[in-house]
DNA sequence: CACTTGACCTGTCCGC
DNA sequence: TGCGGACAGGTCAAGT
C-alpha cells in the first residue's frame, strides 16, 4: 500500500544531522517509493527526490505499526517492544493509512538524514564502502584481494573493516572465524590462501544464516515488526564464553581484539605466525 | 600513509 | 539498598 508521509515529530535535534532545518516540511506530504539497505544503512525513497538515511548503530529499532495490530509483550506474538511509544522512541513517522513508523533508540548512537537521492551515494561512507558478501559476483578470490589491502592488521579488525567488505560486525565476525578454524588475532599476511578461502565460505555461510534466523538479537535488535532474531541460539563462540566449543570442547575464551569483545577457542583457533 | 584508540550514549550488571 | 565503574557494539575523529 502507498506509504504518504502525514506527520513527523522527533524529540532528538541530533537525530537528523545534516539534515534540511525544517524536516517536517520537506517530509509532509511525500510517499515512499522504494526501501533498499547497503551495509548496516537502511535508505527509504521517496517522491520528493529525497531520501531517507537510517542507521541503527548497536540499539536501534526500525518498528513499523498499523493501526490494528498488537504486537505487545504479552501478546501470543508478542514481541521485545510493546506499546509505542515508548521511552527510547526518537523519531516517529505517521502516514495517511494511519499506521506509523517508529525509529527507537536507547543509546542514540543511531541516526536519520534526510538529503538528497543523488547525493547519498556521494556520503564518505559509501564511497569508501567495500562489496556487499552475499551476491554471486562476490567471489573468494575478490574477497581475499580486499583482506590484502590491510595485510598487516589482525583478521578480526579487518573484517570489521566496512572498506573491506561491506555490513560484517562484531557478531559475524567472531562466528566467521570459529568457523574457518582462524585465530582473531592473526596477521592477514599469515592466513593462508586455503585459510582464506575458507573464511570466505564461512562468513557467507554465517550471514546467510543469521538472515535466515532473523539476525541476532543480543540486547535491542527487532525486525520492522518489533520481533527479535534468533541467531544467538545458534551461535558457536559469541557470548559463550567459559562454555565448550561445539567442536572440539575446549573452553571458549573472551578477549579483546581491534577494541571490541572478542570469543574463540583457544584450541580450534590457533595463532599462526 | 597505515593502523589504533577514544568518543559518542544509556542501561545493565558486578563488586563493595 | 546505593553507588561507582566496566561494559556493550558501529563508526568517525583524533592520535601514534
Amino acid at each position: 500500500m502507498k506509504k504518504k508521509v502525514a506527520s513527523v515529530s522527533f524529540d532528538w535535534p541530533k537525530g537528523f544531522p545534516n539534515s534540511p532545518l525544517d524536516v517536517e516540511s520537506f517530509l509532509i506530504g511525500s510517499v515512499v517509493t522504494n526501501v533498499s539497505r547497503r551495509a548496516k544503512v537502511l535508505s527509504i525513497d521517496l517522491d520528493t527526490g529525497y531520501t531517507l538515511v537510517i542507521h541503527l548503530k548497536m540499539t536501534g529499532q526500525l518498528v513499523f505499526r498499523s493501526p490494528n495490530d498488537n504486537f505487545g509483550a504479552g501478546h501470543p506474538n508478542g514481541s521485545l517492544v510493546g506499546d509505542l511509544p515508548d521511552k527510547s522512541t526518537r523519531v516517529t513517522i505517521k502516514f495517511s493509512d494511519n499506521s506509523t513508523l517508529y525509529f527507537n533508540d536507547q543509546r542514540k548512537f543511531g541516526w536519520i538524514r534526510l538529503l538528497p537521492t543523488t547525493e547519498v551515494p556521494k556520503l564518505d561512507f559509501f564511497k569508501k564502502l567495500g562489496p556487499e558478501p552475499l551476491p554471486n559476483d562476490f567471489t573468494s578470490s575478490i574477497f581475499a584481494s580486499r583482506l590484502e589491502r590491510r595485510r598487516n592488521s589482525n583478521i578480526k579488525s579487518v573484517l570489521l573493516d566496512q572498506t573491506v567488505v561491506a555490513g560484517v560486525g562484531n557478531i559475524y565476525a567472531d562466528e566467521s572465524l570459529w568457523g574457518a578454524k582462524i585465530n582473531p588475532n592473526t596477521l592477514v599476511r599469515n592466513l593462508s590462501k586455503p585459510k582464506m578461502n575458507n573464511l570466505f565460505t564461512q562468513l557467507r555461510y554465517v550471514l546467510n544464516l543469521a538472515i535466515e534466523k532473523g539476525g541476532s538479537t543480543n540486547s535491542n535488535y527487532v525486525n520492522i515488526d518489533g520481533k527479535r532474531g534468533s541467531y544467538m541460539d545458534f551461535a558457536r563462540v559469541f557470548r559463550r564464553e567459559g562454555l565448550a566449543c561445539p567442536r572440539c570442547q575446549t573452553t571458549i575464551q573472551k578477549t579483546r581484539v581491534a577494541g571490541r569483545g572478542t570469543h574463540f577457542c583457544p584450541n580450534c583457533q590457533r595463532l599462526v605466525k
